[in-house]
Formats: structure tokens, sequence, C-alpha cells
DNA sequence: TGTTAGAGCGCC
DNA sequence: AAAAGGCGCTCTAACA
């Protein structure tokens, strides 16, 4: 009789290297560890107050099923457990009722992440203490939190029988799940993508390993040649205003230097007081000293030394005195007078101050008041935007910012504009140092890139692989997001990624053009799959029906170099190339031609050849186009406008539901009265890249338990990523040949394995090719 | 001081 | 025919 367990974990909630309550920081531990066993009239939990106090889950014999919300989180807490190990070796499986709810909902976007609060009450269960969260959120930490408390929100009160809480709930919604599951033929779709959760937590766990010292190294090569390439382009900046400083960074700022415009800038300074008319000053007072009963400015006396009064020599009337820079003496020139009076500050006659000064506080206007201003300043430019850059964001006059991306300046290459090169350098420069090494950023005060996550000591990095974020079933990466470091033609930081192992090497395994090969797979298009089988050059096969000739003489001229007609026709080859991707992804003739360069004409017959060759690719899109449209429902979107849409769905033949939202219908279907329409390219899209990300998850859940199976080749292999259609290992050479067998065997068994879980029929390979080398940058290919 | 939208760009 | 799909991170600019 096999049960399942339900668990789960409060632990120390301290942020690590970007990570969360991060189980890889050793100032984290389970504070409080709940469960339920099947069949229990309550549920368990023990408290460990610190670290030391700490003690493993247990998992009996009968368990065959695991089962929490989030549970990746709980799983990683304890993933080197010898009871979890040998779970897993006895085939010991999973449920986590967060991603089971994800798939359950088809991915809607509502559902990503989705906290057990938000799920417990549909599936019967109750909101849990409020107390608890209130507390996380003032920032304590777990441990702070009354023991009886945390308690009662992990397992229930006292007047809930202990059967409730996060543990209660989470039984109760798994419950709810299965029954779901199986209703709507989703249950085997589950099972197997949960061992592919299993495969992503084991490589959470291993994470990748990182050549600080040579990340160093190439960090400092860099960050010298920006200061070059910046100290170039200082001379390409005109003369600016004090309080503006150029921004390489800021588009704004590009987009005024390269096209002319007015960027606004900030500066304190004074400024006009509606009230005087005047500059507005601060108020003020200063002790002035009494002559004859009035204040006088003590600027325009003169301190006696001896008695510290003031005294004031005033001119003669008649003009006479200082004023005109004569000597002084005897009488004027210009009158009776005899040239200066002096006069002696009032006195107190009495009291205590007496023979001291007389003073009295008098207003005068302070300090110049300024605050923070805008200021415009207008760049000539250097050329006229085409239209077609033009952006959403304005200038400081509110004329257009216009785009400065890659495309454009590439497009304004031939202009002689003459820094761009050195723009372009930066911007690559930048964009590495920042987001794959580390910069440090100014006005946060913080770290960033990639290298703030790498831990001290194993310079290992942790990433996260998120099961419940896409709308596709696709995974996403995140802190650091390891799905998108640069490729070997585009940067060097794939050196940094090196084996842990000393001698050891690194493998990247790629399914070849996966998405064709789904395409291939759902559409079962006959030409298409027997292409696949025959391993075709698919942009010669296009070239080939564009241009009219055979296949075997698209392929030569297309790529024999030695043939007179091979530099025409490589470029119709790389328009093939351009094209098959814009098309998976549903661009029109108007977009592709566009973009390529390719006359319209050219690209609707690539369009057509392309549907004569393939029919059943057009028969599939249509058919999932109908399913959507006939089972569609309308809602009326709150978080948008408050208007109706549908939303429709399409179910894989695996069991994976996709769905589809409306949206406002564009210019020349509102004309015939169209409110809203699906868009084409989603429901093209989706189930081509949710079939591939589904796939690769369920074989990386047959790697797994051949990882298991072996004890990760004697601990001499690790399982460490997976980037959509390719999956990372770090591993020693004395298990290479083994290890590459059983990855290339369990990998391309795709059609045995969708045959054993969905009996289907699928007659394409699923070819892999594998790569090894002592860093993810210097790799070969392997033949086995 | 922190949040958010937009732009840009890395990957598949 | 007509609407280029999915992510996460960094940066700026604007706003509360």
């Amino acid at each position: 009789m096999s049960k399942y367990l339900v668990f789960d974990r409060e632990t120390e909630n301290h942020e690590h290297r970007k990570r969360f309550s991060s189980p890889f920081y050793d100032k984290n531990w389970t504070v409080a560890l709940g469960w339920k066993k099947q069949g229990d009239k309550q549920c368990s939990a023990l408290y460990f107050p610190t670290k030391e106090d700490e003690k493993p889950l247990q998992i009996d014999k009968d368990v065959s099923i695991l089962v929490g919300h989030n549970l990746k989180f709980d799983l990683l807490f304890g993933w080197e457990d010898p009871a979890l190990k040998a779970f897993f070796k006895r085939g010991g499986r999973i449920w986590c009722t967060q991603y089971a709810e994800y798939l359950l909902e088809g991915m809607h976007p509502d559902s990503h992440m989705i906290a057990m609060d938000q799920i417990a009450e549909k599936y019967g269960g109750r909101k849990k203490v409020d107390a608890v969260k209130a507390m996380w959120e003032a920032g304590f930490l777990t441990s702070q939190i009354d023991k009886d408390m945390l308690l009662d929100y992990l397992i229930g009160t006292k007047e809930e029988k202990r059967n409730s809480g996060d543990i209660g709930n989470t039984e109760l919604i798994f419950l709810g799940q299965i029954k779901r599951a199986m209703k709507l033929g989703m249950m085997t779709m589950i099972q197997a993508r949960m061992d592919g959760l299993l495969a992503t937590t084991e490589m959470e766990f291993n994470g990748l390993k990182i050549d600080v010292p040579e990340a160093a190294r190439r960090m400092k090569i860099m960050e010298s040649e920006l200061a070059i390439t910046e100290k170039e382009l200082e001379s390409y900046i005109p003369e600016l205003p004090v309080g503006l400083t150029f921004n390489w960074n800021s588009n704004t700022h590009k987009s005024c230097l390269i096209f002319g415009g007015t960027v606004k800038y900030k500066k304190s300074a004074r400024y006009i007081d509606p009230k005087t008319g005047k500059y507005a000053r601060k108020k003020a007072t200063e002790e002035w000293p009494l002559f004859d009963g009035e204040p006088v400015d003590p600027k325009e006396a003169t301190i006696d030394k001896d008695s510290g009064l003031y005294f004031i020599e005033d001119n003669c009337e008649q003009g006479g005195g200082y004023t005109c820079g004569m000597e002084i003496s005897g009488s004027c020139e210009y009158c009776s007078c005899t040239g200066l009076d002096t006069r002696y500050q009032d006195v107190f006659t009495s009291g205590k101050k007496k023979g001291a000064g007389r003073f009295k506080k008098v207003d005068v206007p302070g300090e110049f008041k300024t605050k923070i201003q805008d200021f415009f300043f207008e760049f000539p430019g250097y050329t006229t935007p085409d239209p077609k850059w033009q952006g959403a964001l304005t200038d400081g006059q509110g004329d257009s910012i216009y785009s400065t991306n890659d495309e454009v300046i590439t497009e304004l290459g031939s202009r002689d504009i003459p820094f761009l090169k050195a723009m372009a350098k930066r911007s690559a420069l930048v964009k590495d140092l920042g987001t794959y090494y580390v910069r440090y950023d100014d006005k946060k005060k913080d770290y960033k890139g990639m290298l703030t996550c790498v831990l001290p000591g194993t310079h290992i990095v942790n990433h996260s692989l998120n099961h419940t974020n896409t709308v596709t079933s696709r995974l996403s990466s995140s802190n650091p997001n390891l799905q998108n470091i640069p490729r070997g033609d585009t940067s060097e930081v794939k050196k940094m990624f090196i084996s842990r192992f000393d001698g050891g090497k690194m493998l990247e395994v790629d399914y070849s053009q996966l998405e064709v090969v789904v395409q291939g797979m759902l559409s079962g298009d006959k030409n298409l799959c027997q292409d696949l089988r025959d391993k075709v050059d698919f942009h010669c096969k296009r070239v080939s029906a564009w241009k009219k000739v055979t296949y075997d003489e698209a392929k030569k001229w297309c790529k024999d170099e030695k043939d007179p007609k091979y530099p025409e026709w490589k470029v119709y080859r790389t328009n093939a190339k351009v094209f098959s991707f814009q098309r998976a992804y549903g661009a029109g003739a108007n977009l592709i031609s566009q973009y390529t360069g390719m006359p319209i004409d050219d690209v609707k017959d690539l369009i057509e050849a392309e549907e004569i060759m393939y029919p059943g690719v057009t028969e599939f899109n249509d058919s999932v186009e109908k399913t959507v449209k006939r089972n569609a429902q309308a809602f009326k979107d709150w978080a948008r406008d408050g208007k109706v849409y549908r939303r429709g769905h399409w179910q894989a033949p695996t069991g994976t539901m996709y769905t589809f939202r409306s949206y406002d219908a564009p210019d020349y279907l509102r004309e015939k009265g169209v409110t809203d329409t699906f868009m084409p390219t989603e429901m093209k899209n989706y189930p081509v890249q949710g079939t591939g990300g589904e796939i690769v998850q369920i074989i990386l859940g047959r790697l797994f338990r051949r990882f298991v199976e072996t004890d990760n080749y004697g601990g001499l292999a690790l399982m460490c990523n997976t980037v959509h259609d390719c999956v990372w290992f770090d591993f020693m050479p004395d298990v290479q040949e083994e290890l590459c067998r059983d990855v290339k065997e369990i990998m391309e068994s795709v059609p045995e394995v969708l045959k054993e879980l969905y009996d289907m029929d699928v007659d394409v390979p699923f070819p892999v090719e594998l790569e090894i080398g002592d860093n993810l940058y210097d790799k070969q290919v392997i033949h086995i």
C-alpha cells in the first residue's frame, strides 16, 4: 500500500546572493517542519530553535509520493538527507501543488507562482494565520516568530484540531487537483513533468562553477577597453552646460545627440518669487547698531577698537569726502563744512549694560533660495531619423525620441557618423559587464550582475529554474538568469563556466532544431516528417522551392564554396533562414520583407512554397485556431480596461492545456465591426514552443532517474542547467563514455517515451548534438 | 526612497 | 493577406 506524505518547512529567511531564504546560506535552517501522512488524523510538526537542533524529514518505506506547495524549496533544504535519497532510489515521486495548479489552469498568467492562500479555499481549505505573514512582511526572522503562532500557521490551531494550516491545506489541494487532473486527462502529463521538477531541483542544488580568476582577468581587460572607448566618445559630445553630464546609457541622450533634440536636465538654481518678482531668498536677521535710534547696517560702519562701539564718518552732503577719493584735511572745498562728521553708536545710559552699544534685530535679505529645476539643452544632431524609428517617449520639448538600438545603428552605418562604432562597442561592453560580470551601481549603492550571485569559497552559482512563470509551460531562469548567457559567437562569457572537478569537463547537449521537429510531430505533415527523417537542410529546401530548382542544386549552390553560384545563393539561404525563424513566430510577409530586405513578392513566394511543401502545418494551425474560437468564453478584463474579451483553449495530445485570450481587434477588422480577436501568432507558436519545452522537461525527468540510479555516476557527473532545448553537465573524464552514451540515448528516446506515456505514434527523430570542453566556450562536437 | 513602464538586449 | 512567440536583467525617467 503506497501512501502520500504532505510536508512543508518554515525556514529561517535570510536573503543571500539574491536568493530569498536561501538553502545555500548557512544562517538559514528549518525552524519548523510539518507533515501529514495519508491516513493521519492530524498533522505533526517539529520545532527547531537553532540550526543544531534540526532533524531531517522522516519518510516511511510505504510512502511513494511527497506532496508540497512550491516543493522545490522544501526539497532543497533537505536535498542530501539520506532518507530523501533512499526515497528517490526506490522510485519515490513528487507532486508540487503550485506546479500542478499552474498546469491545470492552462498556464493562465494568474496562476503563475500562485500562493497557497489564493487557492486553498477553492479546494475546501481555509486561509492561514495572518499574523505570521504580517511578521514576515514586517521583516521578522522566522526564528523570532512565536513558536505556537508558527505551528498554528503550519499545521492549524488546536481549535482546528491541528488538521489545517499549510499542511492541511496542501493535502486538500492535492486531493482536489488529482480529481481535476483525471477529469481533464492531464494526470500522466503532470506526473511526468514532476520528475522534470526533480531534475531542475538537482540542477539548482548543483549550480554552476564559475572560474573567478578568469572572470576577474576578463573584467579587467573589458574595463580598460571601456575606459578607452569612453574617452574616444567624449570628443563627440558638444560642450555641455554645468549640471548636464552626457549619459551614453540614456536613450534620450543618444537620440538627441544623433538625431537632434532637447535634453531636459535638472539643476539646483535661484528662482523668482512670484510675490516679490525677485529672486526668492531665505529669511535672515542681523544685529544692527543703533544710531540715534535708527538701525544702521554694520557694513556701513566701523568698529572702534578701543571702545568696541560702531561709528560712522558721514560724508559732506555737498559731495565732498571719501566718495570722490580726495584727501580730506581741514575744510571741504565744496562748502564750508569741516570735512567728516564722526557719529558714535547709541549706548545704554544706565543699568547693567551701561556704556555698552545698543543693537536691534533687523530683517535682512538672506541667501538666495534654490530648488531643483528643469533646464534644457538642444543638440544639433548629426543626421535625420527615419520616421519608422520613432518611439513612444519624447524629449524635453515634447518631440519624439528615436530608437538608437543595434538595428538602427547598423542601418546608420552607411551614413558618415564618426562615433557609431565606438558607441556600439561601449554598449556591448556595458551589457556584458553589467549583466554577466559585476558592476557597481552608484545610485543604488549596490552591485549588479551575475557574479554577485557566486558563493564565496566554492565559487558556485545556484540559479533558479522556475516551472510556473511562463504562458507556454516553458521554464524560466532567474537570480541569475542562466538561460541567456551569450553564445560563443557573441561574447566570451561562457569561458567562465568550468568544471568543479579537478580535471573535469563540461558537456552541453542540444536538440537539433527542436521546434521544427515538434512542428512535424504535432502536425504529422507527411513531407515535413519525411524531410526530418532524411535530415534535409531546411533552409536549402526553402531556397529550392523559392527559386524553383531541385533540392540538390540548391544545396550545392548554397553550400559549396567553390561553386560559382555560391556567393549569390549563400545570401538566398541566409534569407531563407531568417524567413523560417520569423515564420515560426508567425510574422507576416510585410514584416519579413522589411526585416530581410527581400522584395515582398519573394517573401510571398516563399510563403506559398512553404504551404505547398508542408500543407499539414497550415492545416494544423487552422485546427488549433478553430478549436480555440469554438470553446472560447467571454470574460471581463478588470485588470486591463473592464471590457469584454474571450479566453479559449487548446489541449495538446500530451494533455497540456494552452489558453489564449483575445485582444482589441486591429483597425482593418474593427472597420468590419469585429471588436476582439485572438492572436494568430500566439496560436501558431504556443503549441510548438510549449511542446518542445514539455519534451525537454519529461526527458530531464528520465535523466534524473538515471543519475539517481548511478548515484551521479559515482559522484563524478552532475546535471547543472537546461536552456529550453539543451542540457548542461559537469563531469570527470573517467565517466565520459558512459555518461555521453546514456545522455544521448535518453535524450533521443523521445518517440519511445511519448509512446509509453501517451500512446503517441511519433515518426520523427529527435537528434541531439554533444559538445565537450574545459569550459562552455571552448568545446568540441563529439560523435558517439 | 521605492515602484513602475519603456527600451534595449542576452538566450531559445 | 492582415498582428514576429517566449523569458529575465539592467538602465533611465517619471512618479508617488
